[in-house]
DNA sequence: TTTAATTCCTATTAATTTACTTGGATATAA
DNA sequence: TTATATCCAAGTAAATTAATAGGAATTAAA
């Protein structure tokens, strides 16, 4: 019940992004060193995130990668679904019950799907909760208190 | 972000076992053929249950397995955190910032963090919200409109 | 027009985890 | 004493994940 590097690698290069997003375009090798994963992987990642109209890459020298749109339009769930596939924690045929599939021959199987779906439910509802612009506002605030007071950032980072 | 067989059959076997709880002791066999799980591998989900006090064994001949407390004392998230240990999607030392980790160093990686902790809590919400005895009671339903009426069941089981 | 920087794309490999299987030892009711 | 069970530890096959490698295509700037 992990997710992969894929999601945690990735979240953690799209708020880099967001955060560098005032210069013309960021590069990924930039957003590789600053975050510590190779950049090769890194590639692999972001090709999802393109794909799912996330951000856009702009190819040739100086070229980098974009947020597709504002940051306060993008939701942790829509990058983490880009990044992962579909957050439940089954398959999906395991959570839909169709006419098809064995569905309620057994009793003990329908209701641990009702038990997937709540999971799934509650997951989703969590990250499309979170904007990706609340994100980078809360990270420039750790930044500058972090400037100030190591203390302090510490502090907030407990929360 | 997928749950592993562990999760999935077990709490099935869980279910299955609560459901015929008024019988001396359930056999694993009984289990493993009702469920269609090979038995030797329930053997192995179910000695996490019992580890986590969750069930008791029964040696010997016309031994089995028993709740070890009543159904409604157990919770699915007693169960699945059981059978697969913490449902964090990152590990422990990504959500919880200490002092020796780099912590703060990187404000990207702090409030992925924060990220982390928040999907972590609403599973565990989710969970801890369903308790044992509600699946069985509801199990029990579904068997009972299954035997008058096969369309009502198939309703039942979608929601 | 060349060059360096960069995205883009596909294949391969290494490492890890999952999902079992196997083979017994131990306990106990009948 | 025997059949029926739990209990326990290793081993293995399959699948997935994580990463590496290598090169084609594009473009800004020298």
């Amino acid at each position: 019940m992990k997710l992969s590097t894929k999601g945690r690698y990735g979240l953690r290069a799209v708020i880099d992004l967001a955060m560098h997003d005032h210069e013309d375009a960021v590069a990924l090798s930039q957003i590789a060193e600053r975050q510590g994963i190779s950049m090769n992987y890194l590639e692999q990642l972001i090709a999802r995130l393109k794909k799912a109209g996330i951000v856009n890459g702009i190819r040739g020298a100086q070229g980098g990668y974009k947020l597709a749109v504002a940051a306060d339009k993008i939701s942790v769930g829509d990058i983490l679904r880009a990044l992962e596939g579909d957050l439940s924690p089954v398959d999906c045929s395991e959570v839909i019950a169709t006419e098809s599939t064995t569905g309620c021959s057994n009793a003990d199987t329908c209701v641990a799907k009702y038990v997937w779906k709540r999971i799934t439910d509650s997951i989703n509802e969590a990250v499309d909760g979170i904007m990706l612009s609340e994100l980078v506002d809360e990270s420039r605030k750790i930044q500058a208190d972090s400037n100030g007071n190591d203390t302090k950032a510490k502090y907030a980072c407990g929360k």
